[in-house]
DNA sequence: CACGTTTGTTCACCCATTGACCTTATCGGT
DNA sequence: ACCGATAAGGTCAATGGGTGAACAAACGTG
């Protein structure tokens, strides 16, 4: 009945291993390959260099383009003013006035929602603050429906929503649409998608979740493509997500590894010392004993209620402020080193408050990476701090429902031309 | 002038996701498909029911099956004796008498040489005690070679070897043919690939260097396979290759993921207690120093002459070993629980001499792994004794080679047809 | 203004899959 | 022994989709 979590496809291998490639599917995969292009070129494109890039014929790519026009996936845009020989090309660009995701987030301390299209930019966007510690999913379900409707509502007739996305600071049941266990909402076994399915804001919109973390790292793949990040070295690396909880997500090629059932990247219980203090999740050790934000608060002495900026402030008169984040920079630098000997990745990005805190952790963090990872010797190890702003998981989620439109555009167009 | 070390393309996504799909790519992709469905197929095939695994019409897989049976990838076997009505179809086997792949092995204690075909077979292995604790590689490579030679040379005259890789217990360069580092050879910057080219046994052969971990991985997914493993499930697990160095791989649907420079997987050096014992890497606390070999000799009370079997023989009698072996597992359970933690499978293969330690080995290791990882509780982890034999790093060389000839059966056919 | 250069478009051609139809081979029932 | 039913393998014209050559359009240069 209110199964409607499925349904996009991840953007990875477009003719699946599994699956034959018919006649059909070349074109299926051409298409997508060319939309991805137009979505994540760095800068200025046109069907030639398009055609260039992909090892396309001008006719074929020229062909690929017209269908994604008339789909109103990609919009074409005045003639490019070139100062070299040669008919100019019309520049092409994700349209903006098409499809767009719903990106939803649940944070432990605010609801945040945000429609993103294609190029990127933000067509709408809430925020509510509320505490959300061993809170009721029923009542979090309809604020966030209250809020997301408010922005729906407000959207141009021409928009599209592709689908939702909402972002959870949990382990999820893969493809079911449920929560198995947020440790700080003290939900367990929650069906999230059920619940907003019912809201009057989200009727007929096909829902579904993702980790927070995963979703932020996304969002933050994106951020750097934008800023000329392109490369593949770029668009791989581990992403920290530093909070109460200390989530993470290892991205390679701007894509996040879920994993077997999407439980990949829990850094924040990666062991420091295995006869450490004794951990929420019931080890003992475990990163977010050390550097989780509440524990850098207990041992700067600070209370719980301390805000970010007060923590900053502090840190220049306090010597018991500058050793908490210096032991906690410590334990990150053992985690992370731990980390990138296991997976190998050259770049770490600091995100949540570890982005603000980024100055006082980073060099205790390079210190440990520096003597703990193998590789570090031929490829030096690069922490730098998140570029995605404010609610990165909303605007990661919004992207989640655009790339299952970019991985298939043919599924979107057939959805849509003859509804 | 010595590059040959390229060549061989991963068996990943075949279109691959930048270049774009022509119309013979099609073929290429499906090609591949069914090479891989022959060749990994848990039962008898035929003609129709590759067709319907795959998706393909029964004329198309037909045609295909043609192709490969030609090109002798693919052997035809006797009719399917069934019960049922209707016309049996021809088995359908991977060729054992055409194509091959060289696997060549280097470990700190023997050489080891092995011919794999296609079916899996063994079509020729040799063997050669030897310490290279602080050897020559120039030395190495030549005694390789000789070994290599001595197996090569008394093939079947129909043997076609697609190429060789070797297998060396070190960080390589990826791509380049050169070990940036292998600690318990003493080797760092040697161009393997150059000096093996030159050996009279291996010339016009094209030689790719492999991690022995990602090597003896990718045999035991090959076991497990055989052994009715195909499942994904079953095709993901952690492989830990445990001697007097620790490596490890990670896989993931039967492909060892190598990370951004193929160095991914070196569980050998998580950290167990960030003030523990200073380990060779530089670092303090690694795995390493709990539960490489040496050590838990060491910790026995035993020389570093010991071998597993007068270990295994001691056990039973001196508590101390035992003692020995119950710090090693805690210890590599903590490991364990940290690197399931961070890339979520839930399976844990013990291979190396844990292989042969396994009863005493296991029990501290899933007591570890029970309350240390997050996902444990919805997803129980099992750890299990590897299934490939000895010398699994030769097995999984050649089918590494193999692997490339079955990701791109069109270049094989196209390379071989009109030489 | 003629020429070279690059972009976008058109169209006949080619390649690989498709699907209908046929043949072959076995089993079950009469 | 014969006749359907069932299923596998093969044949061939049709179709879908990329290819490449040719061409027109739009811009710089001399």
């Amino acid at each position: 009945m209110n199964k409607r979590g499925g349904g996009s496809s991840r953007p990875g291998p477009l003719l699946s291993p599994v699956g034959a490639a018919r006649q059909q599917s070349l074109r299926t995969h051409n298409l997508a390959l060319v939309l991805r292009a137009v979505v994540e070129a760095p800068g200025p494109l046109t069907r030639a260099r398009i055609a260039g890039a992909l090892g396309l014929t001008r006719s074929t790519a020229s062909d690929l383009v017209d269908r994604l026009i008339a789909a109103r996936l990609v919009d074409e845009l005045e003639p490019e003013l070139v100062g070299r020989a040669g008919r100019p090309g019309m520049l092409l660009a994700p349209h903006r006035g098409g499809v767009a995701g719903l990106g939803l987030e649940i944070q432990v301390d605010h609801l945040a929602v945000r429609v993103t299209a294609l190029d990127g930019s933000s067509l709408g966007e809430a925020r509510e603050a509320g505490d959300h510690r061993a809170s009721d999913p029923a009542v979090v379900a309809r604020s966030l429906g209250r809020l997301a409707a408010q922005v729906v509502t407000q959207l141009p007739a021409q928009i599209e929503l592709a689908g939702a996305c909402v972002s959870v600071p949990a382990l999820l049941r893969s493809g079911s649409g449920i929560v198995a266990l947020a440790p700080n909402l003290a939900w367990s076994g929650v069906d999230l998608v059920a619940l907003l399915c019912e809201q009057p804001g989200l009727r007929a919109l096909p829902i579904e979740l993702g980790n927070d973390a995963d979703l932020s790292a996304r969002a933050e793949a994106r951020a750097r493509a934008v800023a000329g990040g392109t490369a593949r070295e770029e668009q791989s690396f581990l992403y920290i997500a530093g909070e109460v909880g200390i989530g993470g997500a290892i991205v390679v090629d701007g894509e996040p590894a879920r994993g077997q059932h999407g439980w990949s990247g829990e850094i924040g219980h990666t062991v420091i010392d295995r006869s450490g203090p004794r951990c929420a999740c019931g080890a003992t050790g475990c990163l977010e004993q050390y550097a989780g934000l509440d524990v850098i608060r207990r041992r700067s002495g600070l209370s719980l209620e301390t805000t970010v900026d007060q923590l900053l402030d502090r840190e220049r008169r306090s010597i018991r402020v500058r050793r908490s984040l210096e032991w906690a920079s410590a334990a990150i630098g053992v985690a992370v080193a731990t980390t990138l000997n296991l997976v190998d990745v050259e770049r770490v990005v600091l995100g949540g408050v570890y982005a603000r805190l980024f100055d006082h952790l980073a060099p205790g963090i390079e210190r440990e990476v520096r003597s703990r990872v193998l590789a570090a010797r031929w490829a030096p190890v690069e922490v730098v701090a998140a570029l995605a702003g404010p609610d990165s998981a909303a605007t990661g989620a919004g992207w989640r429902v655009l790339d299952g439109v970019v991985a298939d555009p043919a599924r979107w167009i057939a959805g849509h031309s003859h509804p």
